[in-house]
DNA sequence: CGCTTTTGACCAGCGC
DNA sequence: GCGCTGGTCAAAAGCG
């Protein structure tokens, strides 16, 4: 176990063996904020409760007390107005549950024969595609110019939409490297379209892209954006 | 030519 | 059950 890891699990933020795809999300939390020169200050971010290990009434306490020992902490309070600016936000949006994605196999296993079903191998692989595989989400409100925040991954735009009482059309992009599905939505913010709202769903399985040029940040800061 | 973006269609989930 | 909405697919278009 890493000793960032273990300090985490000192804190009693999270435990590995019950959440083995969130071994590292109070690290990669506050390493999150994605934020180059063009953004210019983080309002505020927000995880969907489901992400949490143990969803507690205090999350704000929660979550700033496992940016309590990070140097980000300080990026946050000085570069961006100080920690007055940073809020956290319950989200009720998200109660998904691990495991769903073997359903499927789950289904088939027990006898549930699509194909009998008329159901074509094509039409079974969309519908596969389409089952939502239970990801801790991640989300943060930037005052941006640019829609797509530069965070160092290659992302690759397969969807967008209007939403309901927005005037912004939502974007939906997907990690483009092989076998990484993580996939991020970005929006602006009906009230202020200033703010926009990138909200990451899974965790990379990689580093991001080595293709950087040289106005980006120094490389230890790009390597722990895993999450 | 290969990769990315656009965009209409499709589908699942949810509320009524 | 039905309609609405959000998320995804995939063909076509765009671009370097």
């Amino acid at each position: 176990m890493s000793s960032t890891s273990e300090a985490m699990q000192n804190q009693g933020l999270f435990e590995e063996q019950e959440l083995p795809f969130f071994t590292a999300f109070p690290h990669n939390l506050t390493s999150c904020p994605p934020l180059m020169a063009s953004h210019q200050s983080l309002k505020s971010f927000s995880i969907s409760e489901a992400a949490l290990p143990h969803p507690a009434a205090n999350l704000s306490e929660t979550l700033l007390s496992s940016l309590a020992s990070q140097k980000h902490r300080q990026l946050l309070s000085s570069d961006f107005g100080g920690p007055q600016l940073l809020s956290l936000q319950r989200s009720s949006a998200n109660f998904w549950a691990w495991g769903e994605a073997n359903e499927c196999l789950a289904s088939k296993k027990m006898g549930v024969d699509h194909d009998h079903l008329g159901v074509s191998a094509m039409k079974m692989k969309r519908i596969k595609a389409r089952r939502k595989v239970r990801e801790p989400r991640f989300c943060f409100k930037t005052m941006s110019d640019v829609d797509v925040l530069d965070d160092g991954y290659k992302w690759r735009k397969y969807g967008q939409k209007v939403v309901k009482n927005t005037q912004h059309p939502r974007s939906y992009y997907r990690c483009t490297q092989d076998n990484c599905r993580v996939k991020k939505r970005v929006e602006r913010l009906a009230e202020d379209p200033r703010m926009v709202i990138t909200t990451y769903e899974g965790r990379h399985i990689h580093s991001p892209s080595l293709d950087l040029d040289d106005s980006r940040p120094p490389s230890s800061q790009l390597n722990n954006f895993f999450w």
